[in-house]
DNA sequence: GTCTATAAGAAGATAGAC
DNA sequence: GTCTATCTTCTTATAGAC
């Protein structure tokens, strides 16, 4: 049984969330989260004491759902390539909202690396999660521990990459064409 | 010869170029331009009537030094190939930078995509020059119009996605690494 | 053209009643 | 736990003296 508290504060979490990602870490106000959440203003320092502490709130809970996405995919498929596959796939399943705000985790640390680098570290660490994975599951294809790290950091790069460009030029088209590329490399592996 | 206001006005423009990339458009205030530039904050309305009109002045300074550079890639070097190839080579040459601040064009898009679409349209040009040249040098090599379009766009998410990784994960020697991969794709066309 | 002073508003954060 | 009122600071922007 869950407290009164505990489900407001996973309420303002995730509607943090939501604008974090669609209006920017820096360019969310608190009023803004206190508006959407329709929880006042004063009430917001009961359960964060600081702007700070949301994003942190806010990262912990995609960290977690990270995770038992990756620990889906891992139960659910049995082929390493398959795995591959299914994290491109992201590209088509979010294509709308990539088009739109970009992708989450790499619009956050290039919005943080430049001026908050404790929140920057922060943000990285939803990197980490797909890349440990990723560095696994290449390691299962049979390549070395150094081989599948630079694939795994090529692999991000290539989606990071096709999300950014559809985002700039607002063309859902070409992401679907480049996240096809990027299956058609993984099959050539 | 310069009047006294074109000169000052050109050293804001310079001083905001810098501040916008290294602490991102929105978290740039007008006293730490001022500051910076050794400006009154007052004087800056003589020249700029807001802070939107200062981003717009920055992003046709870079418009023309873009262009400036495109030029002179074209004189210098006769083979289109050679052309890709020295648009790739600013990833080594810029290594430090975009490290540090990302690539100053995708940070930007992907600070102002998200709730300032007049001012992220504006930023998308400097997109522009790059893709139209691109796809000009690509033709060049005998890719028909449709292809030529494609493989720009693949080329510029290649850089991009191999900046934002670099920079999340402060790792100089990935983005040398991915840079020669990608020179290597231009040499197997 | 240059600069000071300051208005007007929004931001993050706090005090304290209920 | 909830909410209102408020403080402080920082922001963009203006007025007006020099």
């Amino acid at each position: 049984m869950k407290s009164k508290g505990e489900t407001v504060r996973k309420h303002i979490v995730g509607t943090a969330h939501q604008l974090f990602y669609r209006r920017g870490f820096n360019q969310t106000s608190f009023s803004d989260i206190a508006a959407a959440a329709n929880v006042p203003k004063g009430n917001f320092y009961y359960y964060f004491k600081c702007k700070n502490d949301i994003l942190a709130a806010v990262v912990e809970h995609r960290l977690q759902a990270i995770q038992a996405q990756l620990q889906l995919w891992d139960d659910e498929l049995s082929d390493a390539r398959d795995c591959l596959r299914r994290f491109v796939d992201m590209l088509h399943r979010e294509h709308a909202v990539i088009v739109r705000y970009g992708c989450p985790m790499g619009s956050l640390n290039l919005e943080l690396c430049k001026t908050q680098p404790e929140l920057h570290a922060h943000a990285t660490r939803m990197f980490d999660l797909y890349r440990d994975w990723l560095e696994r599951h290449f390691e299962q294809l049979r390549y070395t521990r150094d081989d599948a790290a630079d694939l795994t950091l090529h692999l991000l790069a290539a989606t990071q990459g096709a999300a950014l460009i559809a985002n700039t030029y607002k063309d859902a088209q070409f992401l679907q064409r480049e996240a096809d590329r990027i299956q058609q490399w993984i099959d050539s592996l």
